[in-house]
DNA sequence: CGGCGCTTTGACGATCCTCAAGCATCGTGG
DNA sequence: CCACGATGCTTGAGGATCGTCAAAGCGCCG
């Protein structure tokens, strides 16, 4: 019986082994008799621009990884307010903050673009924790970059002013999602003014007009949700 | 030979065992052979005030815990200015995200009253992490209690009034340093100008001001680092 | 066409940063 | 004992930035 086992489990390719980030996966660690077990608790699932993957209250019901696409995490607050907490891309994961605190999503996530998601359920992802150092290692290691990703932002906003941070919150995603020309790099923005404004922390009113000022100032150019930049200004 | 080991393991008190903080002690779940290993690698230091645990930009030397008094972590920034990241009170533990993350200290550990700190060196930490799960598990919820703390301080940034910060901060302040009179709670400051300053995200003149415009309210009773406040004002 | 959501623009007051100066405290050295 | 400088805190003035309220433009879809 015992040898069936192991049989299977070594006939059981990792659920991530195709993924282009199976090498820094939570879940790379995940091997022998634990991997159908994560096999059987992932799934994954396509998320149109625009469609919720949870909602801020919900209980956890896994944790997520981004495949391909963007993910907003987004606070809701009592007086209908919100914050853009951070932008998701492929390869990272998201939901792991409730789930390793055991309480329910504090953030919504919200699909800017059309997106993969993969998902292992709450209960396996626990039992796999439990049973896998390597894989809490690595959770403890995204903690980590989102601690690193929190005090930077908390820097920044002290320090910077709301341009700069703007301009530089451009020149980010401009790496993300620009074609590069030959002297101009152009994206079209995954992002809505109001979810400018939202993680930069102004009102919509001062996020129209930091982007007439960034016009002014001559780097950026910006029609609607199309951008364009210089290359030189990439790297300032 | 192993007998004797058990034996002397069971003989060795944990090295927090009289803390008041054990029972949520990181170490807590340490036990059997490794804790003569932990002992060793402990050790207490007491700091006065304005001494510096660990600099920025230091290897890390292992993972403190302050056991007494109030500790704040300060990032430096490359024109001169600084901001206070956090404050950590008894319990709390302290330089685990360079130990995590293996790299260097992004801020500066330094005690704002007389402190007691607890050390496990990074050697030992490391051990300690690497076999036993509980340990493991302990930090990264301290983790996840940052990433809380972060995001809290991102939404507030972005969502009250200096002003209201710095009033929320000076009424928390009071329930952690306050002494209760009859209708009244006094503190004293553990905090300079300056330091409040760079903990709300101004200017030490703006700070200087806004503690002017929050008397003016007629909350609180400022006078140098003695503040006072009606107790009905705790709560709201 | 009309309504709706998103965005922009204008006007005004509030807040903040910067530079500059003034004031208090404290420790030191003459 | 006092002059002195260093440090921390406060105050003033002026310009820049932001929030708020209101209104208008614009694209989209029923």
């Amino acid at each position: 019986m015992l040898d069936c086992k192991a049989t299977r489990a070594a006939d059981v390719t990792h659920p991530c082994a195709h993924c282009a980030f199976y090498g820094g996966s939570v879940w790379q660690p995940v091997a022998g008799d634990a991997l159908p077990v994560l096999t059987r608790g992932f799934s994954r699932k396509e998320l149109e621009a625009g469609q919720v993957l949870f909602k801020q209250g919900e209980d956890n019901r896994g944790v997520f990884c981004v495949s391909s696409g963007l993910v907003a995490l987004r606070s809701h607050h009592v007086d209908g307010a919100s914050t853009l907490m951070r932008l998701a891309y492929p390869g990272e994961i998201i939901g792991y903050r409730s789930f390793l605190g055991k309480q329910p999503h504090q953030t919504e996530a919200r699909a800017l673009l059309p997106s993969r998601i993969c998902t292992v359920t709450h209960r396996v992802a626990a039992g796999v924790v439990a049973q896998n150092a390597g894989a809490m290692e690595r959770l403890a290691q995204r903690c980590i970059r989102e601690i690193d990703r929190s005090h930077q932002r908390i820097i920044s906003t002290a320090t910077c002013s709301n341009k700069e941070r703007l301009a530089e919150l451009l020149r980010r995603l401009m790496v993300l999602h620009g074609r590069r020309n030959r002297e101009m790099i152009t994206m079209r923005l995954p992002l809505s003014r109001m979810d400018l404004a939202d993680l930069i922390g102004v009102q919509p009113e001062t996020m129209s007009r930091l982007i007439r000022r960034l016009e002014k100032d001559g780097v950026f150019g910006i029609a609607g949700r199309d951008v364009e930049m210089p290359l030189s200004a990439l790297s300032a």
